[in-house]
DNA sequence: ATTAGCACTCGAGGTGATTGAGTGCTAACA
DNA sequence: TGTTAGCACTCAATCACCTCGAGTGCTAAT
């Protein structure tokens, strides 16, 4: 006899789901029986926890105690049971409140962003910084160090400067230099890393003398320098996890704290999730094993309506999927309208 | 009758000390008896015991159980009683190899160095930014950014860049910010922050109009940008501290990993500490209410003999002060080994 | 198909006894 | 006079044991 997911059970799996994120207690049939909507008795309920159970949808810790829902079943309520929540006007106030100060440039939005994340959720949160790929170039200045030595200042129309050290083939002048950087400007203005076209760059520095090398790292250097964006990720409420009490047990904790100091991962999910609008995973479906028995949600922020980057909460397999969407798109709007409101006004 | 810290009350105590610092259990007096060096009955050591609680550097947790000192114990341990460790060979061996790979400018280095703190000691470490004040400024220029918007760089002979934002009075073109940048830097090469004659700067300046607001506004944002420094603090080991019994209790360690986060206190205790080659500070001796319990030391770095940053460790107040010092001591010269290096080779 | 009823399971939490590491005090001793 | 042996006492920790109750599966009646 083949067992199906009935719109019954579907009911009765989203509420057991709802029970467990609430109170994160394994839950019995009876309190499913007494809940608003379904009028069964716990009888019935146990019948169909037992097929829900067989179907991979829940677990028993053990005999005697009521059911948890497995990943599978969290995949399912994201995917098809979870009704999505809204802000009530009070968190939105106090979401507002952390932004008000948008002071001190990109990274101190960033910095509240995150903050304000894991206040509002009380789970870990993440901002990855905005990544430059498809910024413009507004400014190139090299400038000598010290012997044989320069460094090399980029400067975006998002205004966000990064440098490099470069060596020079001989002791270049400081006029040298900011010849060459005028040229450079001049050939780069505007231009996104893809647009640049080596060749024509290269070119257009003969007259600089025959010092091809020197000349394929700036230019290389310029390009990985931008290509590469911002590893950055800020990170706040790391101890937040804490209270959970999934991590109750001290070494469970440390674990996951070590995995999150270590941010590598975190910056490739980020990465990756960029190209998403939302994405959510959960528990196994983690691709570090460190994370597994974690779930992540991240939601894109954009610049003048393009991607440039992503934010995300950690936390239990339980979090509260509905919320953390809802305090995520609200946020992610937010910092969107403020990066690019940041390029068009006084700052 | 007075009493007084004689001789063998000292000895009595730092082994106190010494086994509370290894097994974070209260001591008792059958094993102070037994340990080497000390040729007296338990009983005997219990009357001393009890002078030392009376004179304030024992307490004891509960009538049946051992001594525990107290911070003023530890104090005056740190202060009298500690030999000082030196690394064994192997701990050099793990250090060097923590920063052999200084790849990637300053930045990279001070995160290595913070890594390598915590995991060689098990506590919690930080690393607080080089400081610029102090350091020479290389060149400044300003780059249009968008209407009435410019955006100062201002490089450093340490390499080390920083940007601001400047609103213009009208639309200056590129051409012109560019000649005010090279007056700029002809004016300043070489000055240290202390060294800026406002004065004179604002002089050198007239021949490009009369915007005395926009230069002072120029002039004292390099000011204030280079001397605020970084207030970036690098953190490692955050989890560390849940390593430690005496953070068992799961309100306790998140408290403390809240205080970290939050680093504005943080910043406040490098800072002053960079004053000083070595600070230690133990438990209630703390200004933050919330790091009391724990304790904080501290070592300076260098960049060409100078003191620019300092770096921390952060435990519990049993924490293992020799060897916390040996290891701060080995990292703080070779970060600033590697600082000034990185000023004079290649990079 | 649903449900009431019942026997069974098993973790959580409470009780009480035991253990052992520790103390203070006193009296004997060198 | 300082040191030590000895003894009575304290108290946290541990363990065995018990009870409680929330939960289950199964079966028979509706």
């Amino acid at each position: 006899m083949k067992m199906r997911l009935d719109n019954r059970k579907m009911q009765i799996l989203r509420a057991i789901i709802d029970d467990y994120i609430l109170n994160a207690v394994p839950v019995g049939s009876r309190t499913i029986s007494k809940h608003p909507g379904i009028g069964l008795s716990s009888a019935t309920i146990r019948n169909e926890m037992a097929d829900l159970e067989e179907l991979g949808y829940l677990e028993q810790p053990h005999l005697s105690a009521g059911r948890i829902p497995s990943d599978k079943a969290f995949r399912l309520y994201v995917d098809d049971l979870m009704s999505n929540a809204d802000l009530n006007p009070e968190e939105i106030r106090a979401a507002n409140n952390y932004l008000s100060m948008k002071r001190g440039g990109i990274e101190a939005v960033v910095r509240q962003t995150a903050i304000a994340l894991s206040d509002l959720t009380d789970y870990t949160s993440m901002v990855l910084s905005p990544q430059l790929r498809g910024i413009r170039l507004r400014h190139i200045q090299i400038v000598p160090l010290r012997e044989l030595t320069a460094i090399v200042i980029i400067v975006t129309d998002a205004g966000i400067t990064k440098n490099a050290f470069i060596r020079t083939p001989y002791n270049m002048d400081a006029e040298l230099l900011d010849r060459i950087s005028r040229r450079l400007t001049a050939q780069l203005y505007d231009c996104r890393v893809v647009d640049i076209d080596t060749n024509k760059v290269m070119e257009s520095l003969y007259e600089f003398g025959n010092n091809v090398d020197f000349f394929k790292a700036l230019i290389n250097g310029i390009e990985s320098n931008l290509e590469e964006g911002s590893k950055h990720i800020e990170l706040s409420g790391a101890g937040n996890i804490l209270s959970h009490p999934e991590y109750n047990d001290v070494e469970r904790a440390k674990h996951i704290l070590s995995v999150i100091e270590e941010q590598e991962s975190l910056y490739r999910v980020l990465r990756d999730a960029t190209k998403m609008e939302f994405t959510i995973t959960i528990g196994a479906e983690n691709e570090n094993p460190g994370m597994r028995g974690c779930s992540i949600v991240t939601a894109t922020y954009h610049m003048k309506g393009k991607p440039i980057g992503s934010m995300g909460v950690i936390g239990p397999t339980r979090m509260n999927y509905a919320k953390v969407l809802a305090i995520l798109r609200y946020m992610g709007s937010c910092l969107s309208e403020t990066l690019t409101s940041m390029l068009e006004e006084d700052s």
